[in-house]
DNA sequence: TCTGGGGTCCTAGGACCC
DNA sequence: TCTGGGGTCCTAGGACCC
């Protein structure tokens, strides 16, 4: 089973509002999540039903929507409350089988292979999971059963809100390949033009495709995405500890261009405040810097370099951040900027290094005293002074739990 | 006051090795 | 008298997902 809920992050603040007083519903008014126009963060992340009706589209700017709908209701968006409605749907979910993973935040597979006994067919158990997810939580879902996580994916992405369909391997045809190619899992925004060029429109005409011919064009993704228009996929559902994390990212658009180094630097800095510290909260070090540059013409690039010694240290992965941006920063004005690690590695054991008159430990010593201090305090408890009247965020990203009130009672 | 942020995977091309 | 072929590793960039 694939469950998804549905305009999550819109049902969610709805919810959440429901619950604490409020009579509207903005499920049922015109509305959208969204970020602040002011700030540069003006896109819609998620639509309510009705605004969909004014070709609303999750992922266009803010302006534009208000164009389309002058009334729109925008309400910010709240990751920490995601989180935990999310938690809450997971935990109802491990009632129904050990195996769930979690594939985004509003998003998970569940695997219901031998557990008929128990809760009666996959229909059914999917019609009492979905009904208890509403009365018990306040949210709708779509829940899609076949008999592999695409088909699943695919089914569950049929008519919305709060549906339950099948699409198993004999219904493909009348389901599936009637579709436009886009609908796809993996035929993304590239790859349909692409295909609509070769003179493939639906699923059904990917899926007759010939393979070769497809790989000609489009290499190993044309083969991944004919497998899947002929709902070939056998992936298993796995446990979010046997998927480790592959890299760590964190990145900004900054509410004014940037023009000075200076000020990127102190960018970069509390960027990678957040990546040093989920990498530590990993128990992981990392071997790969990454920079990414967006400037004020939305052209971007990146740099990167590969480490000699592995590191998990706030200080150390500043520096290299720096050097890296240095070095690629062309000197436009500067619009957004980001910091990853990559090729982790596990922080139990270090190569130390001959040649590095390494502050290490003391670096490592910091970091932990900085990190209790802020788990336990919260993050704003210690900041460095160089943001001191810089009217800069000393630390950018993750959820900041003390920013909102831990919501209560049902979820 | 137009256009976010978090990921994973793949490919091309160059450096370098034998 | 003229430049092969196999491989690995690294970086940049682009595709896709939510």
């Amino acid at each position: 089973m694939h469950i998804d809920v549905n305009s999550a992050y819109l049902s969610w603040e709805s919810v959440y509002r429901l619950q604490h007083g409020s009579t509207l519903d903005l499920r049922e008014i015109p509305s959208v999540v969204g970020g602040d126009p002011v700030s540069r963060h003006g896109i819609v992340l998620a639509k309510s039903i009705p605004a969909k009706k004014y070709k609303i589209k999750t992922g266009e700017s803010i302006f534009s929507a208000l164009q389309k709908c002058p009334s729109l209701v925008i309400v910010p968006p709240r990751y920490d409350l995601y989180l935990q409605c999310s938690n809450s749907l997971i935990q109802l979910l491990e009632e129904y089988s050990p195996a769930i993973q979690r594939y985004s935040v509003d998003e998970c597979f569940l695997d219901y292979t031998n557990m008929e006994c128990h809760f009666g067919s996959p229909l059914s158990a999917a019609h009492a999971i979905k009904e208890r997810i509403k009365t018990e939580l306040g949210f709708t879902v779509n829940i899609g059963i076949s008999s592999n996580k695409l088909l699943a994916k695919m089914a569950s992405d049929f008519e919305k809100p709060d549906k339950i369909h099948t699409l198993y391997p004999h219904e493909i045809g009348e389901k599936m390949w009637p579709l436009p190619v886009e609908d796809l899992f993996m035929v993304g925004r590239a790859t349909a033009p692409k295909l609509r060029r070769l003179g493939i429109y639906t699923i059904g005409e990917l899926a007759k495709a010939n393979p070769k011919f497809l790989y000609q064009h489009l290499k190993s993704h044309g083969i991944l995405v004919w497998n899947f228009a002929n709902g070939i996929e056998n992936s298993s559902v796995t446990k979010e500890k046997s998927a480790p994390v592959k890299g760590i990212g964190n990145s900004t658009t900054i509410s004014f261009d940037v023009t000075d180094r200076r000020t990127a630097h102190l960018i970069l800095l509390s960027l990678v405040e957040t990546v040093a510290m989920r990498l530590r909260n990993e128990e992981c070090c990392a071997k790969l810097i990454s920079i990414y540059i967006k400037t004020n013409d939305f052209r971007h690039y990146s740099h990167q370099r590969k480490i000699e010694t592995a590191t998990d240290c706030t200080n150390h992965i500043f520096k290299y951040a720096c050097k890296l941006f240095d070095e690629a920063w062309k000197g436009e004005p500067i619009r957004h900027l980001g910091v990853r690690v990559s090729e982790l590695c596990s922080n139990q054991f270090a190569q130390l290094s001959l040649f590095d008159a390494s502050d290490t430990q003391k670096q490592k010593a910091v970091d932990k005293s900085i990190d209790a201090l802020r788990l336990r305090y919260g993050s704003r408890v210690v900041f460095r002074a160089s943001f001191l009247h810089s009217r800069l965020k000393p630390i950018t990203g993750g959820v900041m739990e003390e920013d909102y009130p831990i919501m209560s009672s049902i979820l």
